[in-house]
DNA sequence: TTCGGAATGTAACATATGTTGCAATAAACA
DNA sequence: TGTTTATTGCAACATATGTTACATTCCGAA
């Protein structure tokens, strides 16, 4: 029975908090305490960021309140500490932040021994579905602007990935052909390779992918790349990877998978998101141009016609 | 107010922006520094809230790295305290507050008519964990595993592709290649394609993608492998897919996307399932396949290892 | 092997932190 | 009014914190 409700994914991705400790605590006690002590408290409640990350004596001088007020404010809300207190902000700052990474952790865990094959894809969307709310979580909407408008700027892009990544760059370079005729995938063998890197300069752009186990070739391109002071925008899986020492941006995007292939899953996400900006910032001519070759592709036959059986 | 700064950057200043968050700043020079103060820089990039929130010597006994390891490697990356990088952390997390605030307030006022750029790959997100979860909720264990069983006991699988569905069928190739050497794409040309399909019969089976709008090429294979007795199993998007009338089993994987260019988000979590139930019920003899051709690819030199300067 | 330099841990240091006793002050009541 | 009582600030305290000097270990070069 608890199985049955264990084993439903968590799909709300952007839940709200509804349990307000701190606030509800404060709010309620707040009218019996002294002037003194209903200011330091209604501070913070108001910023209980604050309390978590600085120390008492900070905030006292930071305002004019002195130190004991705090430490007998919290005894007064009935903490036995003022860490104590400092404790529950912690908790609510962490509890905004990671939200559904315990439940689906449950999931992974429970019954590795038994490898029931119904749960196989249960498991694998729960844990795409972590992995995807991590990166939109972590990411900086800002970042990925920035880096949506530098693409969009570039002279040239250049893609790299290899092995697992490769299939990604990939994709990238065939929703980018409907739209630019600047893209280019990194292909093949070496000297290939020279002759492509060596017109680079820094107007161009280069989007290196690298999961583990890291491509030795793509790793060298990136270093290689930035060279010759070409940007490189990295995505890549752990702050470990080598590839984040070659990369002048790097998102983290993780590639955890309850079997042993890892998934690409939320790197897909971040593809898409970071396509669907380039192309909706680039204006009506892209979206013409993306038309026309829709068209002529199926006048030329490539696509599928309903009405032809 | 935040709005302004967020969605409104001239083009100018891109170069000038730096949001360098301490991931960044650690990933740039983690594989300079020496293996203890590697480990602590990593906790510091995994972990950012703690180092805000808890003293030194705190993490330090908790992590069992000496409290003059995390001291040196806060200076080591360039910060002029430990105090310096910790308060790097705070802005972090305020700053991922404030977003994670922004976000929720707006995600529940909207009614997805906005296109607003910051909250692009919110929605893909959404979108993308959507279509997860009802691809999880509408396919049958049952048939999933059914299917799984008939691909590892097909003599040969073809692999069935093309245009934005190509880099998914390689994607499965790939993967497949290290486990198994009974899997083909159907490439290139009219001619070879007939090649190819020559020698198919009863014991083979096809996997084909086809996503709106349908290649000409895939569906006219599909018909023509069942031409030769060959089970074919359809991944698309939906019900009316020209690819279901030429499939013996068929998936429906919804590509819905608040973008105009469709999410695969999903479809890629069907073909992560489905390789790893494969790879996992084909036993002992293929994970050891795996394992060698990883310890190859390094021997060769194709993968990265950790320590080359 | 021996040597030299870097990496790491130990211990001591100055300083910051949270708490508490006590005095000063303000408020309440007779 | 004077007395009592709660409130607040000051100062001192024990302890925790971040840093640094020094000793030890590790590792590569000669």
């Amino acid at each position: 029975m608890l199985h049955m409700v264990r084993y439903k994914i968590p799909h709300k991705l952007f839940s709200m908090q509804t349990t307000l400790t701190i606030k509800d605590r404060i709010s309620n006690q707040i009218d019996q305490l002294s002037p003194q002590l209903r200011r330091a408290a209604r501070y913070v409640a108001e910023h209980p960021e604050e309390v978590a990350t600085r120390s008492l004596r900070y905030l006292a001088s930071a305002n004019e309140i002195t130190p004991p007020t705090f430490s007998r404010m919290a005894k007064a809300l009935g903490f036995t500490n003022y860490e104590a207190l400092r404790d529950t902000c912690r908790e609510e700052l962490s509890r905004e932040r990671l939200i559904f990474t315990e439940k689906t952790r449950v999931l992974q865990e429970d019954d590795g021994t038994r490898p029931e094959q119904g749960l196989f894809m249960l498991r694998q969307g729960a844990a795409a579905v972590e992995n995807i709310d991590l990166m939109v979580q972590s990411i900086d909407p800002v970042k990925l602007e920035t880096v949506a408008n530098q693409i969009i700027s570039a002279r040239r892009v250049l893609l790299v990935g290899m092995m697992s990544s490769r299939p990604f760059v990939d994709y990238m370079a065939y929703m980018a052909s409907m739209a630019f005729d600047n893209w280019q995938v990194l292909r093949g063998g070496t000297e290939s390779i020279a002759a492509t890197l060596s017109g680079l300069d820094q107007s161009d752009l280069a989007i290196v992918i690298s999961k583990a186990p890291y491509a030795r070739r793509s790793i060298e391109a990136a270093k290689y790349i930035r060279l010759h002071g070409t940007p490189v925008i990295g995505i890549t899986d752990e702050v470990t990877s080598p590839l984040g020492a070659h990369s002048d941006t790097t998102f983290f995007i993780s590639t955890e998978s309850p079997q042993f292939f890892t998934s690409h899953v939320a790197t897909l996400v971040l593809i898409e998101s970071l396509m669907g900006m380039v192309v909706s910032r680039s204006g009506e001519e892209v979206s013409r141009r993306i038309a026309s070759i829709e068209n002529e592709s199926h006048r030329t036959g490539e696509y599928f016609s309903s009405r032809s059986t």
